[in-house]
DNA sequence: ATAGGGTTAG
């Protein structure tokens, strides 16, 4: 194991030789720091920066007591590498996600006594965590208890907080905490932009325009990104006629006092219209901007993309697709995940998966979880199962490991051809996953036990019990730091 | 990670 990590270190011969050492590879170290034992040490002689660390971090992303585990042994075992606070913050975005409350907060304590940290950033992270499990009250409280942890309350925290909780949605609460503290830090156009938003995003547009309204009786001009939430709001909640009437505003204030409008504003009807099914209009808006001067972007061209495949044909998107690589743009995953979802979606697997070739031989992108979650769910749909089961495989060797969604797309496939070698695939996926630091929800759970049970596998059930009932006391206690 | 546009699912 050990050997793995010092070949792509300095080794004395290349130093003597005067060559440099190739730099270390984050893809081949996480693939040692998986495939290796829980207590093999890492070798003293890598040349360690904090870059490094997080690209590894990000690649261990979901396989978090791995993650853990490695960036532990650098914090403890290594002498002189010292985490950067960057590192620290990934690491215990990870420990939160997994639960590990005791160690978010030793991290964080950590931090202290390094002096480095924690910085508002730090609390973000943390407060986003309690905000998406159902817990907003603690995000408040976290935020209002800041100072505490040698952390200052500014107004950007307090704009960061109220964004926290508006993107999980829980906007009634962040409108509260708004209303109560505005005057305290001085409200700016971005906190009033986050609250507007916040409405947006739970499709009450007549609140946000409230908000709009209020902000400019307190003498807050309203920006550009605050028209554009507006617009992106209305063809949310489905007002595209008010949105086109608001668009059109937009543009005739431009010509008046020059707001003006742009890129943003132009994907944004463009999408807003094409998912309407208004997908000649927006093709003409799309040609409009073109003509306007503003020139459309990759998200642009992923918008019509996108929209071309549901509401209109797969050949059409293809066409922009084409078109756009003509014209020097270069499509991203999003451009080929949208794209290969229109294809398998038509039916067209096989182009579909010349797609993802071309994507990572050609387009330079690698295939992102969401391309494989969005193939496999295909696959599995129409019985597909092996299908399914090989990328899988592909993606476990590959840079992205699967996540909570992959675990749960295969799971429930084992279920539709009713094997009892199907079952047992689900079995093991499921230790999988828990040992991977994911909690399957108890339905997935008993299905699982059940299909085993009903299967004949009933050894393989209770093994899967016994290692179920310790797993949860174990995470808790090896990252305790 | 102080705010706005493309990836799922009606």
């Amino acid at each position: 194991m050990n050997r793995l990590f010092t070949k792509s270190l300095c080794t004395s011969s290349a130093a003597a030789a005067n060559l440099k050492p190739p730099p270390p590879d984050p893809a081949a170290i996480s693939k040692l720091i998986l495939s290796s034992p829980i207590q093999s040490p890492l070798s003293p002689n890598t040349p360690w920066t904090p870059h490094l660390v997080n690209s590894i971090l990000k690649r261990l992303w979901n396989h978090g007591p791995k993650a853990l585990h490695f960036f532990h042994l650098l914090d403890r075992r290594h002498r002189s590498y010292i985490h950067s606070p960057s590192s620290f913050n990934l690491a215990i975005d990870i420990a939160a996600r997994l639960h590990l409350h005791t160690t978010v907060w030793s991290l964080i304590r950590r931090m202290r006594s390094l002096r480095i940290g924690p910085s508002p950033k730090t609390f973000a992270i943390v407060a986003e965590r309690f905000a998406s499990s159902g817990k907003p009250d603690k995000a408040v409280n976290l935020f209002l208890n800041m100072h505490e942890h040698g952390c200052s309350q500014d107004l950007a925290s307090f704009n960061t907080i109220l964004d926290v909780l508006c993107k999980s949605k829980r906007v009634e609460k962040a409108y509260e905490l708004f209303k109560d503290l505005r005057g305290r830090f001085s409200a700016d156009v971005v906190t009033y932009n986050v609250i507007v938003n916040g409405w947006c995003l739970i499709k009450r547009t007549p609140k946000a325009l409230e908000v709009l309204k209020e902000m400019v009786e307190r003498g807050i001009t309203p920006n550009l990104t605050t028209y554009n939430t507006m617009l992106k709001g209305f063809f949310r909640s489905g007002q595209v006629r008010q949105g086109w009437e608001f668009f059109l505003e937009m543009k005739k204030r431009n010509c008046g006092i020059g707001i003006g409008i742009d890129v943003v504003t132009y994907t944004t009807v463009v999408h807003g219209l094409g998912v309407a099914g208004e997908v000649k209009r927006a093709k003409k808006v799309f040609d409009e901007m073109i003509r306007e001067g503003v020139l459309p972007s990759v998200a642009t061209h992923n918008a019509l993309i996108q929209v071309l495949c549901k509401k209109d044909t797969v050949e059409n998107a293809v066409s922009v697709f084409e078109e756009m690589v003509r014209k020097g743009y270069e499509p991203n995953v999003t451009t080929y995940n949208v794209l290969i979802r229109g294809l398998f979606h038509a039916g067209e697997f096989t182009r579909g998966e010349e797609m993802m070739r071309t994507m990572e031989e050609e387009g330079g992108c690698e295939a992102s979880f969401q391309t494989y979650n969005m193939m496999m769910r295909y696959y599995l749909e129409c019985g597909e199962v092996e299908k399914a089961l090989g990328l899988f495989e592909r993606m476990g060797s590959g840079g992205c490991l699967p996540n909570l969604d992959t675990y749960n797309i295969l799971i429930s496939g084992m279920f539709v051809r009713k094997r009892s070698e199907d079952m047992v695939v689900a079995g093991k996926l499921l230790v999988e996953m828990v040992e991977r630091g994911f909690v399957p929800r108890k339905f997935t759970f008993n299905r699982v036990l059940n299909g085993l049970l009903l299967t004949g596998n009933q050894g393989f059930a209770k093994e899967i019990l016994r290692s179920q009932s310790k797993s949860g006391s174990r995470l808790t206690k090896k990252f305790r730091l």
